[in-house]
Order: C-alpha cells, then sequence, then structure tokens
DNA sequence: TGAACTGTACCGTCTGGTCGGTTTATACAG
DNA sequence: CTGTATAAACCGACCAGACGGTACAGTTCA
C-alpha cells in the first residue's frame, strides 16, 4: 500500500494509457497534449516532461502497440501445434483474435494521426514486411495463404474505420472459408463442388 | 479562347481538383482552406461561398470520388462478358485496376481527415455494404467470393497507408489466385496438388 | 541538498469561419 | 448604344479559439 509512487516510467505509462484511451473514444482528431494530461491526472507541464513532443508521445504508442502485437503473436505461437502454414495460420489468429479488441480501435484512430507522420509508421511497416514474408516462406501454398492473410487483414482495416459490411455470421463463414483455404488451397479445374 | 468565365460549377470543380491534388501530394493534415484556395486560384472568401464550410467541401470531395467509382465499374460492367460471380469480379476489377490509380492516393489521404468526421463516411460505408450485399447474392460460391474480394480490399487498403509489403510479382500472383478463387472456389479435403 | 518531477501561466502560430465591400455578368429601360 | 439596377461570384482583412510548446517556480523524495 505504498503512496502510489510517481516514478516517471509509471507516469509514462499512465500517459500512454490515457492518449490510448483518447484515441480510441474520439479519434486522433482531439488527441491534444492538454486532454491527455487532463486524462492521465497530470498537467501539461508534466506530460511533456516525460515526453518532450507530441510526436514523441506518438511513437511511443506505436511502439508499445507494436510490442503488445509482439508478445500476443508470441503466445498464439506456443498453442499452435500444427506446423502447416504456420506464420499464415499465427496471423490470421492474432488478426482475428486481438484485433477485435481494444487495440483494434487504437489503431484505428492512430492511423489517422499517423498519416500526417510517414515516419511514425516505419516501425509498422516493417513489421507487416517481417510478417507477410515470412508468410510467403513458411507457407505450403504461398499463393493460397497471401490471399488468407489479405482477407484478414481486410476484415481488421474495415473495422478500423467502422466500415465493415461483414456480419458476425459473415465473420464466422469467412474464418471457416480461410482456414479451409489455408489446409486445402484452392480448387483448380474440373472438380466438385458440394454447398451451393 | 473565352476569357473563362468563372462560373459557379466551374469554380467548383476547380476547388475540387485543388483539394484532390493538395490532399494527395502534402496529405490531409495540410489540407487547409488557404491552401486549397491558393491553389484553385481564388480567395478563401470565394471558396467558402462555394462551400460553405470545410466539412462541405470534404463531403463534396467524398461524393465525387464515388460517383468516380461507380462511374468506372459501369465502363467495366459491359467489357465483362462472363456472368459468373459478376459482382465480384466487377468489385475486384474496379479495385485493381482504378485503386492503383490516382484516386487511391487521394482516398489515403483523405480517410485521415474523415477519421474526425464519422459521419462524411456515411456514403462510402453504404457503398460498401451495397457492394457486399451484391458480391454474397450474385456469386456462386459466396464463400470464395467473399474471401477474394476481401484479399484484394486489403491490397488497396495497404497500399493507401503507404504499408503494403506486397511486390509487384507477388501483386501478379495474388490477382492469378483471386481468380482462381472466385473461378474454381476452395478445394476440399483429398484433392490433388499440382504446384509445389 | 539536489535531482526528479509537477503545476500553471503564458506565448506564438495556425486555421476555420465571418463580414463588409468589390467586381462581373445579365437584364432592361430609354 | 448608354445608363442603371440587380444579383451572383468573389475578395481579403479580421477574429476567436485551439493547440503545441516554453518558462519557471514550486514540491517531493532519496
Amino acid at each position: 500500500m505504498i503512496p502510489p509512487r510517481r516514478t516517471r516510467s509509471n507516469s509514462r505509462d499512465r500517459i500512454l494509457d490515457a492518449a490510448s484511451e483518447i484515441v480510441c473514444e474520439v479519434g486522433a482528431g482531439k488527441l491534444t497534449l492538454d486532454a491527455v494530461a487532463q486524462r492521465a491526472g497530470l498537467s501539461k507541464g508534466g506530460l511533456l516532461y516525460n515526453f518532450p513532443s507530441k510526436d514523441a508521445l506518438l511513437a511511443a504508442m506505436v511502439e508499445r502497440m507494436i510490442g503488445e502485437g509482439r508478445a500476443e503473436k508470441e503466445a498464439l505461437r506456443s498453442q499452435i501445434a500444427e506446423r502447416r502454414n504456420l506464420e499464415a495460420r499465427l496471423a490470421c489468429a492474432v488478426s482475428l483474435k486481438v484485433r477485435s479488441g481494444a487495440a483494434q480501435e487504437v489503431a484505428s484512430g492512430m492511423l489517422a494521426a499517423l498519416a500526417e507522420n510517414p515516419g511514425l509508421l516505419d516501425p509498422v511497416r516493417s513489421l507487416i514486411a517481417d510478417e507477410w514474408q515470412a508468410i510467403k516462406a513458411t507457407s505450403e501454398d504461398p499463393d493460397a495463404a497471401m490471399v488468407a492473410w489479405l482477407a484478414v487483414e481486410a476484415l481488421g482495416s474495415l473495422d478500423m474505420h467502422s466500415l465493415s459490411p461483414v456480419s458476425p455470421q459473415d465473420r464466422v463463414r469467412i474464418e471457416a472459408a480461410v482456414k479451409r483455404l489455408l489446409d486445402f488451397g484452392i480448387r483448380e479445374a474440373g472438380e466438385s463442388e458440394e454447398t451451393r
């Protein structure tokens, strides 16, 4: 029950949390230093002491989000025994799971703010590039894996902008379809069709 | 050689063009009324005479973009004879074709600005919803069509944020894979695999 | 005591929007 | 053809608020 000692790292986390909440609730356009400070329970001075500029704050947010994403992915890696299309499955699982949570909405708002500072997106860019490479490299059927990964990515992206026309039922079907796609690949000409 | 008579609609288009250019070049963050006015060759007063507010301007930009997309789709409709998975084919074709052009970059920048005014995205939302319905309704294999459409959508979305890890070669392969997917569907368990 | 940290008042700039005035085109009367 | 009236189109100075950032004086802890 230590009187919540305000350490620097402590404040940093509180600030980052506050910023995420704000972005998530009212969008990146309203992400002002004043708002963040208020939300985090300190003054603008204190905020700027921890993050010398708004860009620094944004960069830290990106950093943290990527870290969380990676951690989540790592956690899933151990659960997936099957080696087949490992990376693709991973990516899809991560997307389908993580992306429906709060992180999703944060990412949504962030993109808007980040769009103006292309540099801030660099970490994200390289993360995606890595994922893509892994998928191409470790999949038995890269074509199917690429398409599957893209489809899942789109799901997230559309949600992100609240643009998704995909109903929950659709979602289930898509998930199943993606799994089938990864497991069995794309059918060739002259094969049977069962469900119609 | 009439001294380009300044009609209202004339100015409107000039303004819309200018705004698009700016968004495309420096991003939505720099889309100020002053900049647009200067670019369009009139004063801020004149600009605000044509569009009573910045939101009105943005809304008009969205409107025009949607209109262009629809026109493009209509144009393609006549070229695609095959009835199979018509809607999905159309949508994908439009995306693959149009989205690689200038409209793409404009859309990119726009999203950032639009993210703050969710209402401005309503037209886009309904457009997408319509497309989605059409795809589900008119496809022989809705599952495959949905996945295909999503994959193409992701391609556009990633490009939009300059986040795409997809190389030109990848793109070609994906395009082919999507076509196969639409034509032949997803393979089921216990079928031959030829390319490995 | 000193370093880490916080609070607050303030500044400069940017930007959307207002507003009164000016130009330009058109219609029409004489 | 000329003068006049009218309204649309346009101009640009100005304003108010928001926002990022600074300065600096306190405060707290080791």
